[in-house]
DNA sequence: GCCTTTATTTCGGGCCTCGAAAAAAAGAAT
DNA sequence: ATTCTTTTTTTCGAGGCCCGAAATAAAGGC
């Protein structure tokens, strides 16, 4: 049911604008503001005062060497800071980041450790959590403001409420409850979101005019993983389970995927898949758990100097890639596409034939228009993108204070 | 850019909301609205009878039988049917229906004609159908409210802004600008918009409480159309060339499809491609352009009888669309589909393969979760869901005169 | 007929945004 | 050095909108 507009949602809504202005990280003034939002300039100026009162906003640190035009100079303002710190927590196979952030996003502390995700038992790997958390909050000090939320990423399949973490390859335990460990042990509000989707929202706050509508994100790694943005929303799915690009269908009957079925996308292309098939194994022999980095980048060395079975497995993943691609075409508009890991430095290799598989199906007459843009390392990207959103969940609770999330008009 | 909320805005949203929830049919009551919508009795108040007195709600003709109660009894409410006249117009392959709805979407005048379209020049089609809007319009006479929008619906693509028709398996001709035509003779607003995505408007229309955040519309007839309904957003695409999930690749370098590519589900599951199979006629055989319902229906008798090609085509159909459901349930959580047209009279024959195919893709998991809802008779559904879009886009402009727009500053 | 119940309208209050005017803060001109 | 000009920001009064409370309206029950 829509619900209606009542008078001070306005407000609310409004003071969301301009945090949302300012935090797209140009310092702008409130005339900017004004101009950006389309509200006068009274309406800012006295919302921007409330929020510097209340310390969300601050003037920003007069950095400007500046053109001085003539008339009264524009007061630059940024976010405060103090107002608020993030938890980013990127657990990933054999390795645990915490990273500490300020309001503005920047990173005040980052732990890094590597427990052994695969064997740990499940209490274990919910303690090596909090612990590393602990442990980041005491370096930490007491200088930065207060914590106020905490995103736990992490490969893998997350309940509907993005509170539990219900698969993941990095370890063989299902259904675990990070997010009431984790409140239960500081205090705030936690969720666990895949890390594909994060990097999504990191790409968006990195560039929001080239990432803003529809674009899809594509992490290559052991396994496949995808981030949807369509018409500016992140498809999550409700269930969480969306978003599933590696687990499309390829090949009926085709080979065998980590998920145990056939065919997937995943298991033409994960790094397990053109391991299994560089070394001429069957399409069914079991994947194996991890590849490391080296033997990656050996495997499309080989592939780039000489014909042999490495080229024919990477070109088999391009196809397979470029085959998925283009059926997200037909069902969606072409949009920019991100590669993101370690596969990116195969690209060259695989991109002609992903290519080719896109022009043999609906992608095809837009083929030359889909741009393929690159990003080696997931990691930064994970991470900026986890204490994005918990900052903007913050941002929400602040405007919004305890009032359910509006529904669109059809 | 991200528009602020101005306080009129705050009049317009609410009094849309009004309309919206008479809209949907219920002839609720002033009370009603205001338990549905949070607003207070005093602004639902206020605004309808601000609508009453525009003349765009009315109250309702009073044909409650209805067990009265204590206390003061609720007015009903309604649409004032003279508010406004839309007119939907279907054009499919030699036929060629134009209907007259009042404000309140009941049909005034239906207009059937059986222009050959596969032979028309390009103008004589146009002409044919601003003929036979004219046609209605006289017949109707003038006791309607003011003729204010039309909606074209055709099989095909369209441009991105619906207004020309750009490739349609009914016309050999491409680009065909409908909607300069129609506005040039009749003065209204008009688009052009895809048969399915109409099919999911008036689904949707139908039973909003089942149809409401996602579901998925597949129209089975020579082609497959896809009305892709995400989190309450008919997707269309940006250029409209969208939803064509029966241009997803099902086999690479498979069946030879109408498009001109390889493998698309299409060239299995259409009823060409059904066709094809059941004569036992090679895969890469061209496509014909229409098979009658007689035949369809008599294929499909003969699967249904006993083991052949005919009940192979079928199940090869029906493999084709489990294997593209089971892409879309990987890609976005499981949603209800809803199948439409003469091929859902062959839905127990291809059923079981399809709940197969389902079963060895992402969508497995929920096999049993996944309701199919089966529409033999698109036409009415087509019909309603034009009207309901021309409707809608009133209710729009009744609500918002004159769009607030941005005041962009280079 | 009067009481009770429920629906709708009226009225005053409190916010919110807006436009205009004032104040502030600079460079430019004299 | 002082007085324009220009531009930004704040202040202030007006008007609009929603809300809650009270008043009014329209029934059925007694």
């Amino acid at each position: 049911m829509t619900i209606g507009v009542r008078h001070d949602d306005l407000r609310r809504r409004n003071r969301a604008m301009v945090i949302a202005a300012v935090r797209r990280g140009t310092q702008p003034s409130r005339t900017e503001i004004a101009n950006a939002t389309g509200l006068s300039h009274s309406t800012i100026s006295t919302i921007s005062s409330d929020l510097i009162e209340e310390g969300i906003l601050a003037l920003a640190k007069a950095t400007e060497p500046g053109v001085l035009k003539r008339g009264r100079p524009q007061v630059a303002l940024d976010l405060n800071p103090q107002a608020a710190t993030v938890v980013a927590i990127v657990l990933s196979l054999n390795a645990l980041s915490v990273t500490l952030n300020d309001y503005t996003g920047a990173a005040i502390v980052q732990e890094l450790s590597r427990p052994a995700t695969l064997t740990l038992s499940q209490d274990a790997l919910v303690g090596a959590v909090t612990d590393a958390v602990e442990q980041a909050l005491d370096q930490a000090g007491s200088a930065h403001g207060p914590l106020l939320r905490m995103t736990l990423t992490i490969q893998g399949i997350t309940d509907s409420e993005a509170r539990r973490l219900m698969w993941s390859p990095i370890t063989p335990h299902s259904d675990i409850a990070f997010a009431d460990a984790l409140e239960a042990r500081f205090g705030v509000p936690v969720t666990v979101q895949n890390d594909c989707n994060m990097i999504s929202v990191a790409l968006r706050a990195r560039a929001p005019e080239r990432y803003r509508d529809n674009f899809f994100t594509i992490l290559l790694s052991n396994g496949i993983g995808m981030g949807l943005v369509l018409r500016g929303n992140l498809f999550t799915g409700a269930h969480s389970s969306a978003g599933e690009f590696g687990h499309m269908n390829h090949l009926p009957d085709g080979a065998l995927c980590r998920c145990g079925r056939r065919g997937c996308i995943e298991a033409y292309a994960g790094n397990y898949a053109i391991y299994r098939h560089a070394r001429g194994e069957s399409e069914l022999a079991q994947p194996v758990a991890d590849i490391d980095d080296a033997t990656m980048l050996a495997m499309a060395a080989a592939a780039r100097s000489h014909p042999g079975p490495e080229r024919e497995a990477f070109h088999k993943a391009g196809e397979a890639i470029g085959y998925g691609l283009g059926s997200l075409f037909a069902l969606f508009d072409p949009a920019p596409v991100v590669i993101v890991g370690l596969g990116t430095s195969a690209f060259d290799v695989f991109e002609p034939t992903m290519r080719d598989a896109i022009a043999r199906t609906a992608g095809g007459q837009h083929n030359a228009a889909i741009s393929f843009e690159l990003e080696p390392d997931e990691m930064p990207l994970i991470r900026e993108g986890a204490a994005r959103h918990a900052l903007n969940a913050i941002d929400q609770d602040i405007f919004a204070p305890g009032v359910p999330t509006r529904k669109d008009v059809a």
